[in-house]
DNA sequence: GTGTTTGTTAGTCATATGGCTAACTAAATA
DNA sequence: TATTTAGTTAGCCATATGACTAACAAACAC
């Protein structure tokens, strides 16, 4: 039984489905009803609510009631804060990687001196 | 297209799992064994193997045998497609809100305008 | 006030996920 | 050759996920 309950899994979580991030992507140009939401998609009401409920839970959108109408609009704090990670994670790699590169450099360099000595020692 | 969906929903699902993300921020500094990798956790050695799978299934890691030693490094390209996701929603919704926000500054200008004039008028 | 729209709850179902143990294979070592 | 090591497969189990239908409720429109 895994917690999964923080922030992160709560996020990539809710971002591993087409269907929420279509929903993601449908609000960045503004906000939206549920019954708006559903449109584009062959899916009862009460699935894309779920869907909705997933995104609210793990705080990429948030959602209001007015009227007999919930609005949903985009978070964009917590999209930031995933791409962060993803972003933390490469830029250690790409760190190591250029370390990796100077060292085979620096190995080259070695060679081609050892190389001229040999030279000189014939 | 339906395959660039497929690819995000690997990616993004394998990295919900807080096992799985810290094999990824472990394999940032280097490759390692399947048996290094498991140390760190309080869990069974085929539960930790699937883990890996389901990462090398999203394209995150690969995977090499070499004699009894599974040896297990990142493919940073899968990482930064995903971040790069995250990175244009987040841009889609900034341009808006940059767009929204020379409405308001107008709307504010017009107001300042409108408040001058009623005044002369006076 | 009756009917329509917009969501919502409840209950069901199939499959996926994440964990375990036990038994097995293959490589390295004594 | 016998033993240890490193990983693997198979099978089990509990819970989570994503879909559906069938009511139900509240706001709006007439």
């Amino acid at each position: 039984m895994t917690n999964k309950h923080q922030a992160l899994d709560l996020a990539f979580g809710a971002l591993s489905d087409p269907t929420r991030r279509a929903i993601v992507m449908r609000l960045t140009s503004g906000s939206a009803s549920v019954g708006e939401l559903s449109e584009p998609f062959a899916m009862a009401m009460p699935t894309l609510l779920q869907h909705v409920r997933v995104l609210e839970k793990s705080g990429l959108i948030e959602t209001e009631k007015i009227g007999r109408v919930r609005k949903c609009s985009l978070r964009a704090e917590v999209l930031a804060g995933t791409e962060q990670w993803l972003a933390r994670q490469r830029a250690v790699w790409e760190q190591r990687l250029d370390r990796m590169e100077s060292y085979v450099l620096e190995l080259h360099a070695t060679e081609i001196k050892n190389a001229k000595r040999k030279r000189k020692r014939k």
